[in-house]
DNA sequence: AATGAATGAGCATTCATTCAT
DNA sequence: CATGAATGAATGCTCATTCAT
């Protein structure tokens, strides 16, 4: 029921980004866990070293503790993302480069996925409210987007594809095997979620976007 | 010490099954726009023609409502599931009706969608406890094994082709149509969720399966 | 969860009579059980042959059904009392009888203690109210007062001694054996409420009675 | 969207002492006057000079409240009980000043008395809940037991006396005397329970626990 | 920057009781 | 006599948030 006392000097000495990074950090893991109405401020104050007025110190309310779970999160996928070096003259080895990346970041970054998820289920609210957020032009778009004009002027894409479409089919298997899971597995079995399971799907995943973009 | 007589409206004439019905709607709409824990029972019977004392005698508590509302949604997808009628000795065609019926249900019932949505983000645990939906063999999964053993007899169909993975690959997207629709929109613009743009997605899926499971 | 079925043609064959010795059967158990307001309304009619229009049909009210609880009790000692024979001519002996007497009604009717114990702490409200017990006069007060009248007329009892100080005595003994064994038992153990240890204080009881009574 | 301030009362200057023991006090009489089940949590604060809030804040529930209320009861005759000084050599004096004390105490503190009663009639259960409560070892026992001791060797009290008995025997008619007040008055008459008649009964008891331990 | 104490509004749930058939 | 359906007024409890130090 106690927590140790605050060794606050000695851990933390007074690092107002670590201890921002703290409560972030627990948020996120909270907020994934229970939904936005279902997580609980205490609990989280709870899990982190800091105090509860810390937390409206620094991020304000419930809502904009959050937004900025909501941002770090998006932060991070853009930043994997704009790592991630594709070959420029190869539209086909990009693509299947690309999905498997996409494939990964979902499955390693469930947290990522279940954020999206809840704020979809509240209507996209707070995401309309950030303006961090409102700004980040799709790098995955644009990274499609590249790979098909290559692919299309080497006449090894098929000419009417779209790279939305395309961000469309791809995004939603690697969302879909993250958000649903769950419900999944409970019809049909765990198999698919173990690890020889998912490096089939993955397969077939690239497999179903080669035949949806490439030329037969 | 005397109380003022009960004020009798009358407007059910004891009709329990229509009492129940009205609730069970409502609920279904609060609980899929506000989550699980968001959504207010107070709120749920202001929309109701009944009084809030009505929702606990006939569904106990407000997680035994959730659970009524999730197991009528799974039965409306398998009583509309079981009336489809596909073609026996056709598996390429059956493939495509069955595609777009499951793209058209996901996209005309959001409601179960989300609920399967908000499901998973409490880690399916309702899901687990319903006698009702464990008992839910999947017609969809059964289906789709019946069309891909013809395909494959008729050698049409790749050999190699997994009914649940095909499964997997076709719900994905159906779901993720419907469930991720606003942070989609919200990033890449809202045309391809007008309906011209469902259309072309809707093409696009089914040209995808069948470049998965048939014989290139 | 369910009842079985209402037998009722069969078993009860509508006797008002076996109705109402049914609902004030499982009433007092429940009113013992759980104090007045502890007592649930559906509880005693879970527990009944019956359904809950019978009950109010009967008693009125919870208060009502209360009360019925309390005179049935109050009535069945008083006819235990008013069938006990004790010797005339022999006040040692019959004030013997009669604390013996008093002491195992009070073990072997708990039910009864109970339902005071659970009058008194509501100020005895209820007792006021009820013109059933307000007549009843004491029987135990007025055999106490003939033992001690002949006690005294033939120099065996002390001539101070008055029998409601007496019956004071006796029954603050037999009461408190039942009202607070829970309390006796966790703080001194359970040895003085075992078959064993009641009887030596049955003993104890009569050997002190008689001191305080009898000419030394 | 922005909530009006709150209102700042600064009635306590923030001393959670007094708030607890308002509480406290407060809780004790309501429940001594309406049972556990009886006692409204909205009545308890409405006679305090704080908000419901606080009461699950420093006791958690109704039931840790009640608890809490038990205990510091226990503890004030604990205390009381352990400021009473008794004579050594005397055991006669001694046992006289004991059960004076013991009436008086449990007669002016009915509130004590009460508590138990209601624990009784509910099984007990929350007083085996509390640690605090079961180490308490029995003063009064091990003070009788001293009494004995000394009145045996001294061959001023029979030898078959034992402490714990006696306890009981003492204790029944001081608890009896508080607890069944109301339903003794109302068959009985109310002459006892004035003045005059606590001092008659008083000396009854002495005379009678002296009858039942001293040697004839 | 940091913390325990305090708050008001609201939330899920329960209870004795009565109606309609 | 009998029963399931219905009701209004509470009742115990929780939550995000802010104050005092």
């Amino acid at each position: 029921m106690s927590k140790p006392p605050l060794k606050t000097s000695a851990k933390w000495k007074q690092d107002p980004n670590a201890v921002k990074a703290d409560i972030l950090d627990v948020a996120t893991r909270v907020f994934t866990e229970c939904g936005f109405s279902g997580a609980r401020v205490d609990e989280i104050v709870r899990r982190t070293r800091t105090s509860k007025r810390m937390v409206y110190y620094y991020f304000g309310d419930k809502k904009g503790l959050y937004l900025s779970v909501l941002e770090a999160a998006y932060e991070r996928l853009r930043s994997k993302e704009g790592a991630l070096t594709l070959p420029d003259d190869d539209p086909t080895r990009a693509l299947r480069a690309w999905v498997e990346f996409t494939f990964d970041y979902h499955r390693n970054n469930p947290d990522y996925v279940r954020l999206i998820a809840i704020e979809n289920i509240h209507g996209g609210k707070h995401l309309k409210a950030s303006a961090a957020i409102r700004d980040v032009n799709s790098t995955a778009v644009n990274t499609l987007r590249n790979i098909c004009n290559t692919g299309v002027e080497l006449g090894v894409f098929r000419s009417d594809i779209d790279p939305v479409e395309l961000h469309w089919l791809i995004t939603s298997s690697c969302v879909f095997n993250v958000t649903n899971r769950h419900s999944f597995k409970h019809l049909h079995g765990p198999q698919l979620f173990e690890e020889e399971g998912q490096l089939r799907l993955k397969k077939l995943l690239v497999r179903t976007i080669f035949a949806a973009a490439l030329q037969s």
